[in-house]
DNA sequence: GTCAAGATTTTTGTATACAATTATGGAATT
DNA sequence: AATTCCATAATTGTATACAAAAATCTTGAC
């Protein structure tokens, strides 16, 4: 691995972490990870503490530095407030947007609708991602913006997974198509509606995200290993 | 000042932005501050990243570490999502909370009413906490308690200035009441929007919170200077 | 063979030394 | 006088050395 410089030790930790190729409960060897980077320990124990204040990592004094996953509970719990902050910046938004950010959210159900029909799950991600961002930030509340940004951060890898099940690309997509129509018309309870609908893990998808979690685990253990 | 290890260096530096005793924008020097702590600057860096990342300093390469303290607005956007957590705490708490914990909210209420015929904001202000940090357990969701905390402990300096204007003490004791009876009642709804109502930046307090916030500036410039 | 106590090794925590970068101050130039 | 450039100083970033704590291994008793 390349020698790399402080900042961007934290990130790709990070990357490691939340793509499972460090497993739940690893113990970060600060010597042999430190050779890895080609770093000494300094800067890699300053990403540590960075990390861990994100709970991602759990620092245990004269211990070590420990990878912390969710576990399926946690994660349930984490969509659940990623549900909340969602329909809340949706309502604020339904308020607040602009024509320009209608158009630009416009424009990523087009690309959506592109993806699905070439079944390209990459490109649909990666416009999702754009749609919801600019959601966020249509609050008007900078400070949600960057919550809800940091917690969708976390949830990727699983929501990742979850876009693979069979039909789900679709109906996200007409999802979206509801909640953009909902923001168009300054539908303030119906945008929240969706979103938290949109969002939430109730139903059916308990059991996708019940199989993409498992998938993660399986996932980290063949890597991890 | 007395020698602190490295986790204590955190938690005293966080109460020095916290209270207002390291001025906004102020640049942190890494010798002088290891020199009052007592310690080299390794601990102190770390406790920086921590800090960073909770929102509390901005770090910029090869220049230092900043004092971030939110402006107005940044301060009424943080209220308006501690607003939304705590109102969805509530409702969810409608429906897990237990009698055990509809007791402890009880004492909590008593204590309050205690302190307010003594007219003890201090004594208020720790069962106001505990009555807070209850009902984010209550939600029976770890991961929102945990983010309704981190945020409540932010919001602190601003919120417990807010308590010594006058009447508030009282007002913010009937609202507690409203929603413990609502909570027993396991009404979903009422809990929910006595707590948004509770917690909200509206009306006359948007007044209060400006002149808590101006008064916290300006005992910065008193102690920073 | 099992367990316990102590020695040894390993690992984390902290201090210090050095490198890289930025800020500062003064001289030279216009 | 203002400005630019360069030398110097100050500060951050990183590596390494040392201290403290925990884990491991060895040895001995039962």
């Amino acid at each position: 691995m390349p020698s790399r410089r402080a900042d961007s030790v934290r990130e790709t930790l990070e990357q490691m972490i939340v793509t499972g190729e460090l497993v739940n409960g690893e113990r970060l060897d600060e010597i042999s990870l430190s050779e890895k980077f080609g770093c000494s320990r300094t800067p890699l124990r300053e990403a540590f503490q960075s990390l861990a204040a994100s709970g991602l990592l759990e620092l245990i004094p004269h211990r070590g530095a420990f990878v912390r996953h969710p576990d399926l509970s946690e994660m349930i719990e984490m969509f659940e407030v990623m549900a909340e902050l969602e329909a809340f910046c949706g309502r604020l938004a339904a308020r607040r947007v602009t024509q320009q950010v209608l158009a630009d959210l416009y424009r990523t159900v087009i690309a959506c609708e592109d993806a699905v029909a070439n079944n390209d799950s990459d490109r649909y991600y990666a416009e999702n991602e754009k749609f919801h961002h600019l959601l966020y930030k249509a609050s008007g509340n900078q400070f949600l913006a960057d919550q809800a940004g940091q917690l969708h951060r976390r949830l990727k890898p699983f929501r990742r997974l979850q876009l693979r099940v069979r039909g789900r690309l679709e109906q996200s997509l007409s999802e979206h198509r509801a909640i953009l129509e909902a923001l168009e018309n300054g539908n303030a309870d119906e945008v929240s509606l969706a979103l938290r609908a949109h969002v939430a893990v109730q139903g059916g998808k308990f059991n996708d995200l019940m199989a993409s979690y498992k998938s993660f685990q399986q996932n980290q253990q063949r890597v991890g290993t």
